[in-house]
RNA sequence: GGUGAGUUGGCCGAGAGGCUGAAGGCACUCGCCUGCUAAGCGAGUAUAGGGGCUAAAACCUCUAUCGAGAGUUCGAAUCUCUCACUCACCGCCA
């Protein structure tokens, strides 16, 4: 959520980032409910005013025991009107806040401009694409013939778009993730938390998820509770409300869970295999800094979502998000995408964004100055460290054999119980 | 799921229709004092939103906030209702 001073300060800046992001946005109608805002509060608080001022008198005159039934029935006409316009104020703040719900964050001056994911610039790559002797297979393949994946069972206990893990490919998502979280932990300073993996739907607003995206969302029947798209919800919203020390910051924040997502917009688009599953694991990170280091901590964050790739030697690429395809909450995104060899292309597999004080606006998440000073918004970032159902893809993709075999990453073997390879 | 007790500022804790944005304590900040430290003394310390003043602040003023929402009342932290959460006991259970 943008601040409603910020956005009337800043008209311009704020009309070409919503055209940049193709979000159509009348920005008139805000200024008039502002403007009927305002208004509405001045007469209610003159009316309040004095309403307080007689109800004190009425109390003083008790106690001398003198007759104020006239009084008293002019402050209740004074009451009531107080009450009629708080009530159309009510309605006004509320539609002031479904607008704002539904803005999108400004982008930052180094995001492109562009339309869509083809006007993503390459920020770096890292690692040769391996070269085959034989022609490399697609995951579901191999997956399929090594009994490590099982689509048609997923199907039949759920649906399409979940698959069934066994014996070493359960075991190398088992190990990614440990893995994961002890690179975070033990090199990168991060706290390894265990969220619950439903939220209520205040904790979904917060982040950004509601009410615009209730359409992606698993819900469940009955309760205010939700699946979570991505641990972000829970991580980011930790300190929902609160008012935290300069000192202590900044949070950083990792855990598993598993993603829940509807893929409501996804009709046909990755149908085979497991790269776009309702349920899927990732180890995810989150950072809640000052405004001043948010900027340097989303390269930090960014460097740290590498770091797993670089150990496991995938080959990937950085690339920036243009406006036309960064998300609704970011300023600024990264994302990482792991090469995969079968489609000859990179496929995302990380996405590291800077929210700035869009979130945190939202969650009320503050903290007080080290100085004294008025509390400020903070700034929250979050990243995939990394998705883990996509990195068991790559791996099982790039580190493939003619005979259909995969070697284990050196990094992984320890968590692998010594295995070397799947076969 | 049932019964009972709770939810007050950064923390602890009083308050039981008006003099309470909220006693007292702790913590913190500034000042004083004492060879140093400790103790002591004095002052201060919530958040948000309007309005005024301003180049902008500072500042002044009003309104709201004692778990959330609604109600009773001239007036609610205090009374009533609904909901959420916490704790205890019972039931059930990994």
């Amino acid at each position: 959520m943008l601040d409603l001073k910020w956005i009337l300060a800043n008209r311009k800046e704020v009309s070409s980032c919503l055209k940049n992001r193709k979000h159509d946005f009348n920005i008139q109608v805000l200024i008039d409910l502002d403007e009927e805002r305002r208004k509405l509060i001045v007469e209610t608080e003159e009316l309040k005013a004095r309403r307080n001022e007689g109800s004190k008198k009425v109390g003083e005159a008790k106690r001398t025991g003198a007759n104020v039934d006239a009084l008293m029935e002019e402050i209740r006409v004074i009451g009531d009107r107080a009450k009629e316009i708080d009530g159309r104020l009510t309605e006004v703040e509320l539609k002031i806040e479904d607008l704002l719900l539904g803005i999108p964050n400004r982008t930052h001056e180094t995001t492109p401009v562009g339309e869509d994911e083809k006007d993503n610039p390459t920020v770096r790559a890292w690692g040769e694409p391996g070269k085959f002797s034989f022609e490399p297979k697609a995951h579901w393949d191999l997956g399929e013939a090594l009994g490590i994946m099982d689509f048609e069972k997923g199907a039949m206990l759920a649906q399409s778009r979940f698959t069934v893990l066994r014996g070493m490919g359960s075991r190398l998502e088992r190990a990614l993730i440990a893995f994961m979280l002890d690179l975070h932990t033990g090199q990168h300073g991060y706290t390894e938390m265990e969220p619950p993996f439903m939220v209520g739907s205040k904790i979904l607003r917060g982040t950004g998820q509601l009410p615009k995206f209730a359409e992606d969302l698993y819900k469940i029947e009955g309760e205010d509770l939700w699946l979570i798209p991505t641990a972000e919800v829970p991580l980011t919203n930790m300190h929902h409300g609160e008012i935290l020390e300069e000192k202590d910051l900044p949070k950083r924040y990792t855990a598993y869970t598993p993603c829940f997502r509807k893929e409501a917009g996804a009709y046909g688009r990755d149908v085979r295999g497991m790269l776009r599953q309702h349920q899927f694991d990732k180890v995810e990170l989150v950072k809640i800094c000052t405004p001043e280091t948010s900027y340097d901590e989303l390269e930090k964050l960014t460097a740290n979502a590498e770091r797993v790739l670089q150990i496991l030697e995938l080959p990937y690429r950085v690339a920036a998000l243009c406006t036309g395809d960064i998300g609704f909450g970011s300023t600024k995104t990264y994302d990482l995408e792991v090469w995969l060899p079968s489609q000859h292309k990179y496929r995302e597999i990380s996405s590291c964004s800077n929210c700035e004080d869009f979130q945190a606006r939202r969650m009320n998440t503050r903290y007080r100055p080290a100085d004294g000073g008025k509390p400020r918004f903070v700034h929250t970032l979050n990243g995939s460290g990394i998705a883990v159902g996509r990195t068991v893809i790559a791996i099982m993709e790039n580190y493939q054999r003619e005979d259909g075999s995969i070697a284990i990453p050196a990094a992984l073997i320890p968590y692998m119980n010594g295995a070397t390879e799947i076969r």
